[in-house]
DNA sequence: GCGAATCTTTGCGGCGGATCAAAGCGCTGC
DNA sequence: GCAGCGCTTTGATCCGCCGCAAAGATTCGC
């Protein structure tokens, strides 16, 4: 039961799908299963790179912090993503801190072990490259987002975006399921909570959202699109 | 000679570092020479994926443009480097242009070729891993200074960049070796050319600078890199 | 060598969003 | 069940940067 689900997930991420039942087995040998409490650390920025995550349940958000202590979100990692790609990359350090924003449950992968895996499955490094890629272009994405677009429209994309990977459906709309406050989407969009509480504010008034604490639910998520890809 | 020189800017890429030289004389083979003038387009936005470039000489402007006719500058790519990271991906389209922005030469390969290889030499498709690893870390880079700092830093940021990759020393100081305009600036840091321009002129009358028409000389690097680290 | 096109500079006014301040609300823990 | 902390809301003010406009510099083509 245990090492059945472990499989699942693992051959269920994009680094890994297609890898043969041996390569798998074997690889499962090599890791390491790790539950998390809301709020628990699995690496730390400047951390040593040795160990990279598979997330099998739950969600990390990864963060980087500046010299002067401004700290953004780069990303939240959802089940079959990875968090720690540095490692694949052959990088001495983490370059940013991964903490779990729900209970969940993370599978760890040495490095030791995934350069070996990618010398002997040349697929899985091809693999590899096509997942970091992906990232990149949604960087790209999201700096562009940053250099043209206002504040609004801002939000709007990254609270569309996180209704996508992480809504569930309900009753009053798409609720993103889990625990994200002002000050979250506010590293996200490069802006400040009181902006974030304004504009979100504005939306409830319109009927676009239904928002409280740590909290999003989209009621229009077609109208917010709208919003989005206005000019502006 | 011509063969020679082909050879040694190949193997002197972060991608086919290390690869034998009976690899490097099959993948010659298999690669396409290219000279550009000035202005001239390598791809564009939307081209199908079926080559990308290593620069041989010279300088490439990697553009995207946005729906609504906005350009934003993802990256210069200089000698030794890659243009068209989307191919190694395995990705359909080109997500940005590239251009000469000085007369240069380019060695195209093409999709199935590097596939073929990076499947037969897993040690390429590491490399890659790695390649495109570091440019996500300079765009996760970026985002955080458009996210947390004044345009002032982001434009000494850039400018500092610029004169490592592309910098040339002359009696004046390093000067940027690639025609640079005040709206290229503008592009890679998310604000206006006259914004640009008033800051150059600021900067140029403390003697931190000297610049002209599509040009850049840093004068006192480390007096920019002070203001460039300072808070605010 | 002259005109046109392109790039740059600079002034001025306005506004989006940051900052500061303070009160309201909702969890959580004991 | 109440105290206290963390999150959110909202107001008021301020300023960095944009947008517009127009003139000045530099290069290019014929």
């Amino acid at each position: 039961m245990h090492g059945t689900a472990e499989q699942d997930i693992l051959c269920r991420t994009d680094l890994f799908r297609g890898l043969s039942p041996d390569s798998l087995r074997e690889l499962r040998r090599s890791a390491s299963r790790r539950r998390l409490a809301i709020q628990d650390p699995v690496f730390h920025q400047g951390d040593p790179a040795e160990t990279f995550y598979v997330v099998a349940e739950g969600r990390l958000r990864v963060t980087q912090t500046t010299a002067d202590g401004q700290q953004v979100i780069i990303r939240y990692v959802g089940p079959a993503e990875l968090a720690g790609l540095a490692v694949l990359a052959g990088d001495d350090l983490h370059p940013s801190t991964a903490t779990a924003v729900a209970d969940s449950e993370v599978i760890g992968i040495s490095r030791a072990a995934i350069r070996e895996i990618m010398a002997r499955h040349p697929e899985v490094a091809v693999n590899a490259v096509s997942v970091i890629a992906a990232r990149y272009r949604e960087m790209q994405q999201r700096l562009r987002e940053m250099s043209t677009q206002n504040v609004e429209r801002r939000i709007a994309h990254t609270i569309l975006r996180l209704a996508r990977e992480a809504g569930r459906r309900t009753a009053r709309g798409i609720e993103i399921a889990f625990p994200l406050s002002r000050q979250d989407l506010a590293e996200m969009t490069g802006t400040t909570l009181h902006t974030v509480s304004r504009t979100l504010s504005a939306w409830e008034s319109r009927g676009l959202v239904d928002s409280g604490r740590r909290r999003v639910v989209v009621r229009r998520p077609h109208e917010l699109a709208m919003l989005a890809d206005a000019t502006g």
